[in-house]
DNA sequence: TAGATTGTTAATCGATTAACAATC
DNA sequence: TAGATTGTTAATCGATTAACAATC
């Protein structure tokens, strides 16, 4: 029954869950399918297709159970449990990620923070210290770490890259910008804000 | 000849534009269609088939010249000017977002920081004053600013929004992880790293 | 009951993929 | 020439959209 989900769906699976989890933060206990698709840009219909497929979790007339639909898309993306980050640099932008809760509001802890400057070594953030890369095999051994967070400038991002790699991390998140080349069974994600704005403007100017 | 092009298509050429400008930051003369869709993610016969839809850009058995794909695709999307941009929140993550490069490497342009914490009005941040929020309808109006970044805490996102769109800002860009209801005619884009990491993260259990 | 919204179908449109000739 | 990669076609698959009955 647990067959494996096509990419499209399971992005947009998250893409409602990260919705439904705000909604949850203000206080809606029903949303429905029109306002997932404003705050999603996705398709109304295509919304209710997508969660319909899984089982009848709306409520006509009325919409879905916020609560009850982030158990309902946690359960299909079986990312119901914890999972522990290793955020790799200490600088504005590594602090400033270390602070928020996005990552924390789904389940996602982060469980080190490295930094290469010995001056932020031993230094504390959100309740986590400093540590050396020297430490990071050693972490991600431990604590079973299975993505890293690169806050890095982007003339150092390959090489964090290389040694998150080598210590056994599956999955990079890159804050850098840079281009970094991984291994294939390794997943890179490259944050790129210009993008969505370059998108954004288009349709503004056209 | 200019028509309007559909969301999918302009959403990956301006994909394709940051790959690119990082290449060429990188010191890369060309590029193939199959390297451009390693770091995109998007199949390389839809890139070679998105770009052949504007003109003969790409050399057989050679790849794309960089340079000269950033000039056309820049064309194409009509963003090859200078655009403003007002970033309100002199937190952490406002600095953070005013210190990178990735906004100024396709010619958006911070003009402004405004914050409304009174000590931090006054101080300098990348060259950039910050200012009163009581500035902004004047700045927006005077610097045609047309985005806004909000780099605030999530309670005060909605209130930073609608102060923006009050000013004539038309393009949101929320960094707050907050849900944000604006009128029919502005546009928000909340990024959201925990969608593609619970993404990434299904696809690595499964 | 009346209004609203889901669940679902059918029809269209765009994305994806494989394959390969053209050509650098 | 040989190898590589683009440009392009054709065939498949998934996304989108409109429409509407079911039902809260």
């Amino acid at each position: 029954m647990t067959e494996r989900l096509g990419g499209g769906v399971a992005a947009r699976l998250a893409h409602y869950l990260q919705v439904l989890t705000q909604a949850k933060k203000a206080g809606r206990g029903a949303i429905t399918s029109h306002e997932i698709s404003e705050y999603t840009h996705v398709n109304a219909t295509q919304i209710r297709r997508d969660l319909s497929g899984f089982g009848t979790f709306g409520k006509r007339g009325v919409g879905y159970n916020v609560d009850a639909l982030i158990s309902e898309i946690s359960t299909i993306l079986r990312t119901a449990g914890q999972h522990n980050i290793v955020l790799i640099g200490a600088g504005r932008l590594g602090l400033a990620i270390a602070e928020a809760d996005v990552f924390a509001d789904h389940g996602f802890s982060i469980v080190a923070i490295v930094d290469a400057d010995p001056a932020k070594i031993g230094t504390t953030c959100g309740g986590v210290v400093v540590q050396s890369p020297d430490e990071l095999p050693r972490i991600v051994d431990e604590m079973t770490v299975i993505v890293g967070v690169v806050a890095v400038p982007a003339d150092a991002a390959q090489g964090v890259a290389d040694d998150l790699v080598r210590s056994g991390v599956r999955i990079v998140f890159n804050y850098s910008g840079a281009l970094i080349d991984v291994p294939p069974d390794v997943t890179v994600h490259t944050t790129s804000p210009a993008v969505e704005l370059l998108y954004a403007l288009y349709f503004h100017l056209a």
